[in-house]
Order: C-alpha cells, then sequence, then structure tokens
DNA sequence: CGCTCCCTTGAATGAGTTCAAGGCGCGTGG
DNA sequence: CCACGCGCCTTGAACTCATTCAAGGGAGCG
C-alpha cells in the first residue's frame, strides 16, 4: 500500500509568513499550493539533494533540520550552514541548474518541494510571489555575508554567534530562544565554524562555566542571552534596519 | 557647463554577455538600455553606497572596481568581496530595501544604475531577464559560499586562491589571466581574507621565492598556473557543472 | 555486557598574530 | 632637481590562540 502523503496547503501552513506565501493574497497562496509536491519524509542523515545534480526544484523545509556542505576534491566536508522549517534549500542552483552542494537531513524532517518550471511560471503572474523570492535571496546573501564575517573571528564569538544565530531562529519560528536542541553533531558545529571538535567542546565548556549557558548533550539552556550578545556585540554589523 | 554623459547602450556594451543582457534578444537590450541610468564616475575612495542606506537600485560595473564591506560595531571594516567590470553590486538589499553593505571604489570607476522599480516592471516582460537575473544572483550565493569555505584554509592556500580568483575574472573579461594588477590595497586583501597584512605579505613574498608569480608593487604575474591552482586543488569543490 | 559513536579534557605543538623596525615609492614644496 | 614626509609594504622575533595528539568518560544499542 502506497504511503499517504498528506497535503496541507500553504494557506494552513503555520510558516506561511516566514516562507513564500509572506506578502501574497489569498487567492495567489491557492495558486502557490498547487504547485507544491509533498514528498516522504527524509530520514536522518539522508540526502535531499547532491552536488552536482541537475536541480529541477527548490525546496522549503516544513519540519525537521538539514545541513548544506561542499565536498572538497580531496573528499572533505565544508559544512555551509543550517536549515530549520520556512527556510528555502537550493537557491544556489540557480546560478547554473545544478546543485552546488550536498543538503543531507539531521533529522526526520519533511519538505515541500517548488518544481522550478512552474515556480517560475507563476512569479510571472504574481509580482508579489517574484517580489518575496528576491526578499528570500536577498536573505541568504546577507546571511551568507555575516558568515564569511564570522570565519575571521575567534573561537569564543564563533561560538556565541552560532548559538544567537540559532536562538534568534527558533525564536522567530515560535519556539523559545533560550532553551533549543542542537540537531547537529559537535562535529558539525566545528566544520562550520571552522574549528576543531575540541575547540567546540572547550569554548561550551567555558561558556557554561561563565553560567551563560547549560549543556547537557545535544540540550541547550541559554541563561544570559545578554551576556551572549556582549561577547558578539563587537562583531555585528549594525544591519537591522527595517528588517522584517 | 553640465558635464556630458555619454550614454552607452547596452546593445554596444562589450560586457552585455556577462552582465544583465545576457541571452537576451536585441529588442529586449534595447528595451533595457532605456532604464540604465549613467552616473558620472566614481573616484577613488569614493563610496558608490553606504550601509543602511535606503536601496533603489542595483549598480553594475562598467569600468574600474570595487571594495564591498561590513563595518563592525566598533567600527572595524570587515571586507566581503570585490566587484570587476560587468558584476552586479547590491543584491544584498533585495532582502529589506536597505544596503547592508558600504561600497567603494578602488580607482576611478564608472557604473550603470538600474533602478529596482523599473528593472522589475521589465522583468515580469521579459523572463528571459528575470531568469538571467536569478543566474547572477545565484552566481552571488555560490560565490559567497567559496569564500565561507575558504574562510577556514591556511593562508598560503586563501592567497593562492585570492590570486586564481582574479585570474579567473580578469580572463572572463578578456584581460591577462596571469598578468594583472592588484586594484586593491595589501590591507584589503587581508582583510578580506581574515589575515594581518604582514601574513598576506610573507604569503606574497613565499609564491615569490618559490618562482610561482612575480610582484612588483601593484603588479601580479603568474609564472606557473599550474603550481598555483595545486596550491587550492585540496579546498576545490567540484563544482565546475556546465557553468557558462 | 560490550561495542561504537560522540563528546570532553589535558598537554605539546605550530601557524598566524603582534610588536617593532626599516625600506621603498611617490607627491609636495623648497 | 633634490629633500623631506607620508603611506604602503616588507621583514624579523616573540608570543598566543587554536590545533594536534592522546586518553578517557558516557550514552545508546545490539
Amino acid at each position: 500500500m502506497e504511503p499517504h502523503v498528506h497535503k496541507i496547503s500553504c494557506l494552513d501552513c503555520r510558516l506561511a509568513d516566514l516562507c513564500l506565501p509572506y506578502g501574497l493574497k489569498r487567492e495567489e497562496i491557492s495558486q502557490l499550493t498547487i504547485i507544491v509536491k509533498s514528498k516522504r519524509p527524509i530520514g536522518l542523515d539522508e540526502y535531499l539533494y547532491k552536488q552536482g545534480e541537475q536541480s529541477q526544484s527548490l525546496f522549503a523545509v516544513k519540519s525537521g533540520s538539514f545541513r548544506t556542505f561542499i565536498c572538497d576534491a580531496d573528499g572533505s566536508e565544508q559544512t555551509i550552514g543550517f536549515y530549520l522549517p520556512g527556510e528555502l534549500m537550493g537557491l544556489d542552483s540557480l546560478h547554473n541548474g545544478f546543485f552546488s552542494c550536498y543538503v543531507v537531513a539531521l533529522e526526520t524532517s519533511t519538505v515541500c518541494e517548488l518544481p522550478l518550471s512552474r515556480l517560475n511560471e507563476l512569479a510571472v503572474k504574481i509580482p508579489g510571489l517574484q517580489a518575496q523570492l528576491m526578499r528570500i535571496v536577498g536573505k541568504e546573501i546577507a546571511s551568507d555575508h555575516d558568515k564569511i564575517v564570522l570565519g575571521h573571528r575567534s573561537a569564543q564569538e564563533k561560538m556565541a554567534s552560532f548559538l544567537l544565530m540559532l536562538s534568534k531562529r527558533y525564536h522567530a519560528l515560535g519556539f523559545s530562544g533560550t532553551e533549543f536542541n542542537l540537531t547537529m553533531r559537535r562535529r558539525d558545529i566545528a566544520n562550520f565554524l571552522g574549528l576543531t571538535i575540541e575547540t567546540v567542546s572547550r569554548q561550551l565548556t567555558d561558556l557554561t562555566k561563565n553560567g551563560i549557558i547549560t549543556v547537557k548533550q545535544r540540550g541547550v539552556h541559554i541563561n544570559k542571552l545578554d551576556l551572549l550578545k556582549a561577547i558578539v556585540e563587537p562583531c555585528l554589523s549594525n544591519q537591522s534596519y527595517g528588517v522584517k
């Protein structure tokens, strides 16, 4: 028996305002819903797509989380980032139609598939959709710039930034911004931040000793958000100009 | 007397194939030309736009070169990248309508201004323009990913990558890929790569001692392109899948 | 229970920074 | 035309932060 894939309309999706439908009229969202393909859940360590594959679609995270990384010539991974619900994956493929990254699930996760051909058709008809797509793309670029800057910072600043980045994103999703689970392994964090596992571990220990956070396995509790922000402060660009 | 600004049509521009007009029909390029505003030249160290300013336009480099950077809370600069002719600046502002970077000229340079309102109108009418805009945006994202990865590399690899990146881009512009001038200062290179000026200097010296390059002031000659590539090799993602 | 994977901790090493000094090229003004 | 001064770049030596190497603890699972 075929597993039944329950299709949720973008109209009912609680992530709509963080995702493509933001700013669209009900009627327009209905049209968007039509082109969205639901996929079966992606399991832990399962690939959503691979570097070099031809891209037919973009993907929005419906639930769970993903890690995206590039593979070097010698086969070693370079984690580029993490995706949480509401975020759009596959934008890198707009360049030439091929994915330039791997995307792998950090837990059992679900996605909405957006076939590019149909998305482009619709974007021409719905200017608001085009606009939102551009906003999302611009956000991706701005966030990549933050990552570039972060790469030049100390281990402590990297670690603090990483935690704050997650805190903000979980908060925006309506979850707690001070208590959440790290769905990625330490080595993923280390690889993402350009540090070793040992350094990540030591940084977490230091933050714990200072009473700023409490860590229990993958679980993190931020006790002193202000102190965490104070660590990151000097490397923050003043870029909160009217952010949505 | 008003300085006369000579307007060159995109039809005649030798950069057209590297810029927005790529893939458009002659008729469509004419329409694009109409919305392009020529601006007076930008002088050395002059700003094209600043972080926090409202964005009305994107800008294409017509001649010269630019540096883009973010300012920290404490006022220190973080160079994000460099722009050469044919490249599009201001994509980061698509996020929320405000520039998240500064852009400053590294030499006397000229740009084409593309008012966003008119560009968006036109993109709806010309699907090919929309497509090319998306390709450019995707390229920006892919190149940002390369920069993130580069941030985790050794000083030698960073330096070699930087030179190769310039080599490729100059070559694509029809200039020599093995002999060119660095239009940026050492401190800009250092800041971009997340190194100190001293380290950049030492790396250049090392490459010179190995006979790989010859440096005279801002002038660089790559003697052994293959050796330079060999240094970068291990950090290259296999991402030349059908690149234009 | 014993394996494996994940994470932590400690000590030695090293790449890149910091600090300090000096050289080179270029514009300015005598 | 030369002298001076300033910015830009290079070089050397000491230091430091993160890495590397090595060992051990703890959770989850067959």
